[in-house]
DNA sequence: TCCTCCGTTTCAATATATGAAATGACATTT
DNA sequence: AAATGTCATTTCATATATTGAAACGGAGGA
């Protein structure tokens, strides 16, 4: 084994990092194999799709199990399912709970949901992406998609594109790059100047998003609150409401938070 | 090594199952570390409280990080600390999505919060515990502190109670047994002949809680409805407002499950 | 009855985790 | 300004825990 690396690499997406763990890896890729359509799986399909031995999936599995993070349903002898574990939902609330802007904001965003009766999202930056911490749904019968801590790019979307422009200069410039857009590095300048992202048609066709910043008591731009639905709502006269309301509970979010807004010297 | 599991047993609570991947174990184990209290940790105190050296913990880490399970801040190069990462949040979101149960309830049970104004708690089963998969708070001062996928024994609160009267019999002498409590299994023919349980102070003092079945398409009982509160709210005119509210919202929820009541033959 | 399919166990081989010790980078004290 | 202490991180020889092919045994179908 000259080179650890190249085994690492040749089996998993995370790459780069030596003195990993890898079962504790592997066993952590077998939890990400369920999804919304997929909530119960066989040890067979588990080995399969994680590509790992039937044994090996097994005992890890066994390790899940006994932690909690999933659970075993036997059907019969030979007929086991597996499901994600109630462990994870103690540990997402706990995560939840820790969330203080989440914690801060969300009375804040029902208030607006119900104001202007469109989807209202928080999110923040996490690992170079943009992660949806927190959402109120419009009443409405067409429903945007979405969920809570799922990622997405930093540009795409108008809280992603938001936080992007509030980033300190040497991390945006390196997300600007990769991206090649040069249109990109002008829009989040436009983002600054205006305190507004405006996204239309850029997570989904038919939608539109508004994002403003909120401020911490450091004065920095940890969260986007996002208003978005469809986009022949936001024209007009409703847009310059929701640009308002939306504005305005950015800013009672951000003085609960702390933030003294800076008087200018002129 | 003759017999494995004196080594497994000696270092984790999950005894007696062979073949488990340690490392899966200890790195599960560090997550749980964190709580309400505890929502940042360093290296040393994680090793310290995990019982781990020093370079191992920080192995173990790195692989929790790279999945996303953790999250590192660095404040300087040797000042870090560790947070429980966002993918919680969303493996934790995505089980709530998958407990069928929870989101047929919760409308109801923010229904019944509103008609009451007591605390509405779902109960389920899980490995032999009760577990709290969802609440609706009352806007009272004064609220009770519950965590959603907390666990707690099967014999103490009307939930987890109800749930026990209702387990097949078996696992319920089971548990009846090693509590050694002689008045529990006539208090559980009780709960089943009355169709409720009842709790006065057992989770705390000066707490009361009530607690219906709710039924699947299968006429089986998954889970507990329970509204609880202030024991002087619970009692005459307003107990009995409670009851029927509480009954009734438990039946909406588990005709909506696809529950038929059996009509009775004389 | 035979055959197939699954979850589970076995066991020898070895890749992998291990942890004492060293490192380097900073902060605090002398 | 030098010395000491503290922390996260890396190194490396060693042994241990993981590995997976093969076998097992029970259930169900042909």
């Amino acid at each position: 084994m000259e080179n650890p690396s190249t085994l690492v690499e040749g089996h998993f997406p995370y790459k780069g990092k030596w003195g990993m763990n890898q079962s504790v890896v592997k066993a952590l890729n077998m939890l990400e194999l369920f999804t919304e359509d997929v909530d119960e799986l066989t040890l067979k399909e588990i080995a399969i799709k994680a590509n790992l031995p039937k044994p090996t999936a097994y005992r890890l599995l066994s390790s899940l199990e006994a932690m909690g993070y999933v659970h075993k349903l036997k059907n019969s002898e030979h007929d086991s399912r597996y499901r994600l574990g109630l462990k994870l939902l103690e540990l997402g609330q706990l995560v939840a709970d820790q969330l203080e802007v989440r914690k801060t904001a969300l009375p804040f965003m029902e208030s607006l949901a119900e104001q202007i009766n469109e989807a209202v999202h928080l999110v923040i930056v996490n690992q170079h992406e943009a992660t949806y911490i927190e959402k109120v749904e419009s009443n409405k019968a067409l429903r945007l998609y979405t969920r809570i801590g799922k990622s997405s790019p930093l540009y795409i979307g108008s809280g992603p594109k938001l936080l992007l422009a509030y980033l300190p200069e040497d991390e945006q410039e390196a997300i600007v790059t990769k991206t090649n857009n040069e249109r990109l590095a002008q829009e989040l300048m436009l983002i600054r100047e205006r305190g507004y992202a405006f996204s239309i048609g850029e997570q989904d066709t038919d939608t539109t998003g508004i994002s403003y910043p909120i401020y911490d008591h450091r004065n920095q731009v940890i969260a986007a609150l996002t208003v978005s639905g469809l986009s022949s709502y936001f024209i007009g006269e409703n847009l310059e409401l929701i640009k308002e309301k939306t504005l305005q509970t950015a800013m009672d979010i951000s003085n609960k938070l702390g933030y003294r807004s800076q008087l200018r010297k002129e």
